[in-house]
DNA sequence: CTGAAAGCGCTAACAC
DNA sequence: GTGTTAGCGCTTTCAG
């Protein structure tokens, strides 16, 4: 590791011109010739600051929490760290990650964070839902991510779960759907209810009817294929939504005993049904994507942002987001959902 | 933040003293006494070192890189890194995760972590492969993760693929099948190669032949699909071993076509199929699990020990590693396969 | 046994 | 314009 003292010696100048100049506060301040001077030798013995020694004056460390529960069990965890690396990669920022699985230890790894000298925190779960952000980043930088907060306490990022009812069921009927079932969940989740009222909203505005019949709310197992069962011999829809990666599967096993082919008989749209169908190909069958890359940018961006650095307003939005697919693709086709980002405007686009 | 000095003002001594005591090097000494005033300063004040000033002087920082191409994609990263915090947090070390997807940036991205100070590095990758150990990690302690160094450069530790292979045909034996296919993957990939003898081992050892038309490699899509209903109609086998998920999913594919039953009419073994089964329950379904967690959790144990944490051998192995299931279980079985860890003894145990 | 002093790499007043 | 100085929190000789 070089450092300022061998640039200044090396330079003929003194440590404290170095850091001016290293530091870009040199308008004005240094001659010009020794600026070019210091910056050549930098660059020649490839000189970079350590942020430790750094960090001891400053108090920034440029280092940013990451707080994550259950990291172990979803493949969500890897795609919300990589946005934020990314975001903050590109600052010249670094991640520190955490998990906490056992509830207590929240506080000893928040602890250890700080003991870091972390400048701000990602606190975020696996699942949209309403948090209340632990005491001791109340006072400090924070995003929640892929949740909200309860009471507001900071900025958050999550997906929009009435539009992805809406336009998954939009895109249904604008492939030619007319009777549409929605197969949920048992479970008392906001995205469930949600995604259900944008279910019901967009067909509505289509002029059809909503038939409770072709709601259909499943748990697991045997008894959630029964009642997909039923539903099928009962209401024969021609369309599916489904709430998650099970939810389609069970579609698929109940189409497969009938000799339905997904896409040529019936229609589906998952929400991140990834997993299920990662390596199939199959025309009207679609994806709705919870864009997790998207939220861990979009919340180290907010928190560089909230640190205070400067530079995070010129970070690009990642290109990932792009509008409504067209509909006749031949491809299974990919839905990126919205995001409904708190305290700012709408995911700031 | 509190500091040595208010501890050192505190008690009435001076900060090298109080350094002495907190780093225990005061045997012999420092009277017994003012060290355990300045222990019970330390505690009632809540003092916590602060490692970046310590890094100064030391170049220790108590922070281990963890680098990981494509986090985004897979689940299992999310494991891994995991297990490797696990181990690395109940000994007072912090991960600082990057990932790396353009190959160019893994350099810089190791630079970023050098300049931290990282202790030392964990290097990890998505599936089990050969890997040459990125240059600039030649010279510090590293260790390789789900994969194997080319050149044995450092410790690494990886799936017993030969093992899962067997383990898996062997409890399907065990289970009552007597023509037992292998649904393997056109790719050419160690895991595949090994765990196909392993599955012809088993096979041979209970005296069953080994017909090569019951082994099945296959792509993707329809094409797979089609290929699994040939040989289910050619052979009728009565249990299936599955190279992942995707295949075992062609399984259930063909199945519910066939009104078959997994679990009561086929078994199956399918390797990681967590996703697919994640929430369904069935006897004589089972799974092999690759055991990421403690993937990570001994390669960051190892790492430790690597830089000279003598503490690092005190660290319990993680007690999900079992002896092989009961067979005949009601519920899903799972198996925990074995590793190999290069360098020394057979994951330490 | 304990404290004074130097220094890790860097920043920020304040002189010159 | 540039150098001197002090100090961030900690470790580590070296005196006493």
């Amino acid at each position: 590791m070089i450092t300022m003292k061998q640039i200044a010696a090396e330079t003929g100048v003194s440590v404290s011109t170095v850091s001016l100049v290293m530091n870009n506060r040199d308008q004005g301040r240094v001659k010009p010739e020794t600026s070019r001077a210091i910056r050549r030798t930098a660059e020649r013995l490839g000189y970079r600051p350590n942020p430790m020694a750094r960090s001891l004056r400053t108090s920034r460390t440029g280092m940013l929490g990451f707080i994550s529960e259950e990291v172990a069990t979803t493949p969500y965890a890897g795609a919300i760290i990589k946005g934020a690396q990314d975001a903050a990669s590109s600052l010249g920022y670094v991640l520190l990650t955490v998990s906490t699985d056992g509830s207590d230890r929240e506080s000893d790894q928040i602890q250890a964070l700080n003991r870091y000298g972390v400048d701000g925190f990602l606190y975020a779960k696996m699942y949209d839902q309403m948090v209340d952000l632990p005491a001791p980043l109340r006072s400090r930088p924070s995003v929640v991510v892929n949740a909200q907060e309860a009471r507001n306490r900071c900025p958050s990022i999550a997906p929009d779960e009435f539009l992805i009812g809406y336009d998954a069921t939009r895109h249904l009927i604008d492939s030619g759907c007319r009777r549409i079932a929605y197969l949920g969940t048992t479970q008392d989740l906001p995205a469930q209810t949600d995604r259900r009222r944008g279910y019901q909203a967009a067909l509505l505005e289509a002029g059809l009817p909503d038939d409770p019949g072709l709601v259909c709310n499943v748990g697991f197992n045997q008894e959630a294929l029964d009642a997909v069962n039923a539903l099928m011999d009962r209401t024969s829809p021609d369309g599916f939504f489904c709430f998650n990666d099970s939810r389609s599967f069970y579609i698929y096993q109940a189409a497969a005993a009938r000799h339905l082919s997904i896409g040529r008989d019936i229609s589906l749209v998952g929400v991140d049904n990834h997993q299920v169908m990662a390596e199939t190909t199959a025309p009207r069958l679609t994806t709705v994507e919870l864009p997790h890359y998207e939220m861990g940018y979009w919340a180290a961006r907010k928190l560089m942002d909230l640190i205070g650095d400067s530079d995070a307003a010129t970070l690009p939005w990642p290109e990932t987001l792009a509008p409504l697919p067209p509909i006749d693709a031949e491809e299974p086709v990919r839905i990126h959902c919205q995001l409904i980002a708190k305290d700012s405007t709408r995911a700031d686009r």
